[in-house]
RNA sequence: UGCGGGGUGGAGCAGUUGGUAGCUCGCCGGGCUCAUAACCCGGAGGUCGUAGGUUCGAGUCCUACCCCCGCUACCA
């Protein structure tokens, strides 16, 4: 495995509070994937940011009287700060349109744009879209409303038949009414756009795609594959709004207009690391060493929605682009639905409770992030979606990561005799150094889960291995011969000691928190474990204070107050 | 219509290149008492969506079909 490496979670869209499924899906496993990456000794950068571009946070703007400044640093603080609570270990967490990082941003998407257009590989044509006068702006399909065209019985957005689910041209609609207040009546006018040719694309994607065969998720392989098969349609690349990065081009069409939000946000990815460089303290241009080297492996973890855009649109214009690696690695979660009383539902701003725990900024008011994290991983929606529920959380922080692996360690560090000290191992028998070898066996096959992105089946090991201490205290038995043989009870004590090491450093890159405490009761100095076999402490070694390492809750505790 | 994902014991999930179906939780019975009524041992429970096919042998490959979900948007 390399020593360097790029990592990239999706940028969060700053016009709305991060939940669960966010957080499954393209955060938390990355953070996993980081501090294993850190741990095993390896040079990581970790890039993130909001993406604050774009016509729905204009739209939001519009409709609460604020400015989209307004609107997306807002957000963006506030999912800057759950990510924090989260322990989320990014370098730098950025934003598009945020003061520090948005001058930085324009430049490097416009010259990304301008080395696309140069090469030839846009095409600019003219179409014909509804306007709102009122407004003096042109209409996404998704603002519009109007009789649906093709059954004349109902209303329906500009976009789609909400009955039939079929694909309508706007323009058709009968009797269209913009849906932003005072609802005018959109008239018709031409525009032109800019539109990427990812038909050039298809047979190098293809091929880069066909290559990553056995090693990408299906749902990603298998998805990106069956577009190109079918061939993959012109994307205009620009959008007629205001708020975003203006188009780079002297052309008297461009004036106004501004980059689409999906050509510019992958590039904030590009732009946050040349400002990562800076801020500390090099050349804006080192982001080179990271994205142009083909020995550091980019990885990007995305939610499902986003395939197309990471596993296509992207490559297609760094392709067209010519300058920089494609990435090594897409991993894209599907989602996490909310289940309540037996019933799924989407997890949205509008139907889920505001003070739901499900939001992230109300879990961690009450609840420790770690439990969280062990929640979300243990239900990581890899292969298919998954579902949140409040009574299985409760029900898997407290029969699995209390029960297995808190109580063990609440057992062995609470033992009377050890009175604060790592006693002698000298009367180790085969059967604890046996013990101590699965202990090692578990780092390993815990790292190779990770590195092939196997989050559950890496956390799955891990407490595997917390059993496993659990029943080899239950067959040695230390309580029983703490008085009639102490060198034996010792040296069971001493391989459970060295077994609550060991899942210090197994428990690190799912929670660091535990890890954390952990390494405190064993008397360890607070810094983050190295990713291999502890060597057994000293006889005398001093401990730290035991402590309830999770707390157990209460049925329905996370139903109570939301 | 097209593309993609999923359909495995009560629940949630694993099942890499085909070889009498595993894990966690729950449940039942027993044990232990160091521990956050935690822990350990044993047990019951599945004709792997349906119907065919290939094979000595298929959850695992092929065909058809059914159900759920997403995409098929100028929405992030």
């Amino acid at each position: 495995m390399p020593k360097r490496h790029l990592v990239t979670s999706a940028l969060p869209y700053s016009n709305n509070r991060l939940h669960v499924g966010h957080v499954a899906g393209a955060y938390l496993p990355a953070d996993i994937y980081v501090r294993y990456l850190r741990a095993r000794g390896d040079e990581v950068l970790f890039i993130c940011g909001s993406d604050d571009n774009g016509v729905a946070i204009e739209i939001s703007a519009l409709q609460t009287a604020q400015t989209p400044q307004e609107v997306c640093t807002f957000y963006n603080q506030r999912q800057k700060a759950d990510f924090a609570g989260l322990g989320m270990a990014f370098d730098i967490y950025g934003g598009t349109h945020q003061p520090q990082y948005v001058k930085l941003h324009n430049r490097m998407s416009q010259e990304f744009f301008r080395r696309i257009h140069d090469k030839g590989h846009f095409v600019k044509r003219r179409t014909r879209q509804l306007y709102d006068g009122h407004h003096q702006r042109f209409l996404p399909d998704r603002y519009v409303r109007g009789t649906c065209p093709l059954c004349r019985d109902h209303e329906t957005y500009g976009d789609q038949c909400e009955k039939t689910g079929a694909v309508i041209d706007a323009l058709a609609l009968i009797k269209p009414r913009s849906t932003l207040p005072p609802y005018a009546a959109p008239e018709v006018r031409e525009t032109a756009h800019w539109y990427l040719r990812l038909n050039e694309f298809e047979r190098p994607l293809r091929e880069w795609l066909e290559s990553k065969q056995g090693s990408w998720r299906p749902s990603v392989l298998n998805f990106a594959l069956g577009q190109i098969r079918q061939g993959l349609p012109e994307r205009a690349m620009t959008r007629d709004i205001s708020w975003g990065i203006p188009v780079p081009l002297d052309d008297p069409d461009a004036a106004g207009k501004v980059l689409y939000v999906w050509f510019d946000a992958p590039i904030g990815y590009v732009s946050f690391t040349a400002a990562l460089c800076v801020q500390r303290g090099g050349d804006e241009q080192d982001y080179r060493q990271w994205w142009c080297d083909p020995a550091t492996p980019i990885t990007h973890f995305i939610g499902e929605d986003n395939t197309v855009f990471h596993a296509l649109i992207w490559p297609a214009m760094l392709m067209a682009e010519g300058q920089h690696q494609l990435p090594s690695a897409v991993v894209a979660n599907q989602f996490v639905n909310f289940r309540v009383g037996g019933e799924l539902r989407k997890i949205s701003k509008s139907e889920t409770p505001q003070d739901s725990p499900v939001w992230i900024e109300e879990y961690l008011k009450h609840f420790d992030p770690d439990a969280l994290r062990y929640y979300l991983t243990a239900i990581a929606p890899e292969t298919a979606r998954t579902a949140f529920d409040t009574d299985d959380f409760v029900a898997r922080n407290n029969n699995e990561l209390v029960a297995a692996l808190g109580n063990f360690v609440n057992r062995v560090l609470t033992f009377k005799s050890l009175e604060g000290r790592v006693p002698s191992r000298s009367a180790q028998t085969d059967f604890d150094r046996q013990h101590v070898a699965r202990g090692a066996e578990a780092i390993e096959k815990v790292g190779r889960h990770i590195e092939a992105h196997r989050y559950k089946a890496a956390l799955d090991e891990v407490m595997a291995f917390a059993r496993l201490c659990n029943e080899h205290v239950g067959i040695r038995e230390p309580w029983k011969t703490r008085k009639d043989n102490p060198p034996d009870s010792f040296a069971a004590l001493a391989t459970c000691i060295h077994g609550i090491h060991h899942l210090a450093v197994l428990v690190h890159p799912f929670m660091p928190g535990v890890a954390q405490r952990l390494r405190a009761m064993l008397g360890l100095p607070d810094e983050p474990p190295r990713w291999q076999a502890p060597a057994p402490l000293a006889e005398g070694h001093p401990l730290g204070p035991p402590a309830i390492l999770i707390p157990k809750l209460e049925p329905g505790a996370l139903t109570a107050g939301a």
